[in-house]
DNA sequence: AAGCTTAGTTGCATTTTGCCACTCGACTCG
DNA sequence: CGAGTCGAGTGGCAAAATGCAACTAAGCTT
C-alpha cells in the first residue's frame, strides 16, 4: 500500500480507500461476491501475482472485511467468505460498474444485476430517502454532519457546477 | 498506474477501475465534485505529491473525465471540471462515503448528502428498478448480459452467501 | 513413483511513489 | 524598483510497491 496519507483527513471516503480503495482488492472484491472464494480461482480470473494476491487477502482479512475459513482437510483448502463489511462493498462494486457499462462497454453490459428478492433483473438505482426521487448524479451535494471538524464545519460548500 | 494488467477481461468494474479506480484518483475526483477545483486547493485537501496530482489530473483529462479550463488569465490559472463521465463517478464516491460512514466512523459521518431537487438531506438508496423495492447488498447477484463473453456466459453463477 | 492441486513464500528486477527543491510568469507591497 | 508571493507545475533521487518466475510443502491421483 503506497505509504499511508489518507490519515487524519476525517473523511470517509478516504477510510474507506484506505481499507477497500486499493485496484486489486476491489477486483479481489468482485470476485468474492462473485461467489469465487479461492486462491487460485481469484488468481486465475483476476491474473493477480500469488504474493500480490496473498498480500491482498491478508490485509482485507485484518481490517474485517472477509474471512479465511478452511473450506475441506485433505486436501487442505481455504476460501475467504465477505463478512457484514465485506457484503456492504457491493454497492461500490455496482457503482464501479454501472460507471463502466455506461462509459466504456460497447456492446453491452457484460453482466446484469439481478434482484434475489423479486428475482428479476434490476437496474438499482439511487432515490433520495426523502423525496423518494431518482437522483441524478450531478444533483447530490453534501453539507458538514455531526462528524465534521473544525475546518469542515468552516467550509458548507457546495459546488456550484 | 500499476502497470496495466485489467484489459482483456471484458469487465466493467476491471474497465472503470483502470481509470478512475486509483486511490489518488478517487480522491481528486472527490475534490472536484466537492467543488475544488484548482490545482493548489487539490493539493492541498489531500496531501498529495505535486507531481503525483500533475500526473492524475493528466490522466484523467486524457479519458475524458476531468475538463482543464482556463479559469482567469493574468494571473494565469486553471481549474478542472468535470464532464459528464466525471458527474458519473459521484454514485461511486457515494457508495464509498456510505461504507466509510457505516463502518468506520466512529463519531458520525463527516459529511452529509443533500438531493439539491428537493433541497433536504438524502440517504441515497439503492432501489430495484423493477419492484421498486430498497436492495440490500447481499440481495444482488449477476448473470451474463449481452456483451458477456463465451467465458462469461458460461458461468451463470449466483454465489450462495 | 511421478505428477497434479492448493496455498502460498522467496528473490530479484522493474516501476511507481513520495519528498523536496526549483522554475517561470504575473501580481502586489513598500 | 526590488522583494516577496501565488499558481501551476517540472526534475532529481531515494524508498516502496509491483510483477514475474521459481520454489516449498502437504496431500491426493494414476
Amino acid at each position: 500500500m503506497p505509504y499511508r496519507p489518507f490519515d487524519g483527513q476525517n473523511c470517509s471516503i478516504a477510510g474507506a480507500l484506505a481499507i477497500i480503495g486499493e485496484r486489486w482488492s476491489l477486483l479481489v472484491m468482485r470476485e468474492v461476491l462473485l461467489g469465487r472464494r479461492r486462491f487460485q480461482e481469484i488468481k486465475r480470473n483476476t491474473g493477480i501475482a500469488s504474493n500480490i494476491l496473498a498480500d491482498r487477502l491478508q490485509t482485507l482479512v485484518d481490517h474485517g472485511v472477509l474471512e479465511r475459513r478452511r473450506y475441506s482437510d485433505q486436501p487442505e483448502a481455504y476460501e475467504y467468505v465477505p463478512t457484514r463489511r465485506g457484503l456492504d462493498v457491493n454497492p461500490v462494486l455496482i457503482a464501479l460498474m454501472q460507471w463502466g457499462d455506461r462509459h466504456l462497454a460497447a456492446n453491452g453490459p457484460p453482466r446484469v444485476p439481478v434482484h434475489t428478492v423479486c428475482g428479476h433483473d434490476a437496474e438499482p438505482r439511487l432515490v433520495c430517502s426523502h423525496c423518494s426521487q431518482p437522483i441524478k448524479a450531478e444533483e447530490l451535494r453534501v453539507r458538514p454532519g455531526p462528524g465534521a471538524n473544525e475546518a469542515q464545519r468552516a467550509e458548507p460548500l457546495l459546488p456550484a457546477d
